[in-house]
DNA sequence: ATCCTAACAATCAGTCTTGCTTGTTTCAAA
DNA sequence: TTTGAAACAAGCAAGACTGATTGTTAGGAT
């Protein structure tokens, strides 16, 4: 029923949840971490499939595979479950975010890969498990004040890294601007709605087409 | 706080909830009618106000200043409470949209006029509790199912409205759609990043680019 | 004048959710 | 080896929401 049996512990006792990886401290802090990442996980899954009012402790228990008990010992509350997936679900999308920009090769086509980063990003579970969030936060003040720090962080870094990765912009900033800002919108508004309107339409002449606009905006070297 | 004061019924009795208008049935249906009303008014409020989540009859109730019984009387469960709130929405939605075009002199600059609509629109409270309601349909089935035909009747209705709207882009239905898209997912994107981004742009000079896209599309006459 | 029914009020039972409290096992340090 | 604490399990009490039932008042048709 829990997750896996593969062990390579030495203790004869059964073990339920394996341990995340070698560590660094005790066998007891390392089973307590790893307990810990599988609740944030499901709290995630359970964001994503059931929304955030109808996450439940009970909900996160089950698809962890605990009792009740278990995850009230680890996160007192089910605020600071949240409060840690909202710090996990940051950190990996600014990772997933630098490692999407890693990879592109220095004379690439750059308007393209960009868009289709991002475009990458927004169809993405950890996306879609933000505004989730963002659009509780809407109305819920306790989370509100949980994620807009991170919100912050994120769009300044954001900003930020794209700043330093494309130097040949940096001979109009306006331009710039208008460029990252016209990417962000309407991606996210194509990302939006999927599940706010029903019209089928052509995402793909949008998106290329955005592209050529990104080209056009881009300072002549 | 209602609608209105004024009432031409000459019954001795006290009632607090005046009619709705001058009333083609009885007195008793007249009230039935305007009590609807309130209900569904309440309804919106609370969707906007609180979420839909948190969105219980009793919330509506109190905010529409009836016992929790009157408003069961008029809606049994909570879900036709709803199934009026959709219609009414799409109604309101649909008849503001014809209005606000209906009211563009010939001549005028229509990119100008139709972002600026849209624009208007999309923060406009009906925008926000659709908005609220199409978030919580992803998990939601029963409200999807309530909610997707009103979605698909509003998408068709406004894409042939623009359509007859504009003869001068018919020339070019191509060029039609991707000015149309471009403008929809752009302007909710924007609408939307309200409370999805901490980030602080200039969504005018977004809003004017926008403008001069559609208007280099438009098919040359 | 009388009876039926609509409009509302009040309350109850059942289900969920949360936070707290009380066990039980197992690791680890003295 | 003993002992304290961490990792879990299980259950309870309080509050909230929903759907349903019962009761009261007041039109309106006959």
């Amino acid at each position: 029923m829990v997750a896996c049996g593969k062990s390579d512990v030495k203790k004869k006792s059964e073990m339920e949840t394996p341990p995340a990886g070698p560590g660094e401290t005790g066998w007891q802090a390392q089973k307590s971490a790893a307990t810990r990442n599988q609740i944030i996980s499901s709290a995630i899954r359970c964001i994503v499939e059931l929304s955030y009012s109808n996450t439940t402790m009970m909900k996160i228990s089950e698809k962890a595979g605990l009792s009740r008990g278990a995850t009230s010992h680890h996160f007192p509350s089910k605020m600071d479950i949240i409060r840690a997936v909202v710090d996990y679900l940051h950190e990996k999308r600014i990772q997933a975010f630098r490692n999407s920009i890693k990879e592109i090769p220095k004379d690439a086509d750059m308007a393209h890969l960009a868009v289709q980063a991002y475009s990458a990003q927004v169809n993405h579970p950890i996306y879609v498990a933000l505004f989730e969030l963002s659009v509780a936060a809407r109305t819920d003040n306790d989370l509100e004040e949980i994620l807009r720090p991170a919100q912050m962080a994120f769009d300044r870094e954001w900003y930020e890294t794209a700043w330093d990765l494309f130097p040949e912009w940096h001979a109009d900033r306006q331009a710039f601007d208008l460029a990252l800002n016209l990417s962000q919108q309407l991606m996210e508004g194509i990302a939006i709605s999927n599940f706010t309107h029903a019209r089928k339409y052509d995402k793909d002449q949008l998106l290329s087409y955005l592209e050529e606009k990104v080209r056009e905006l881009k300072p002549s070297d």
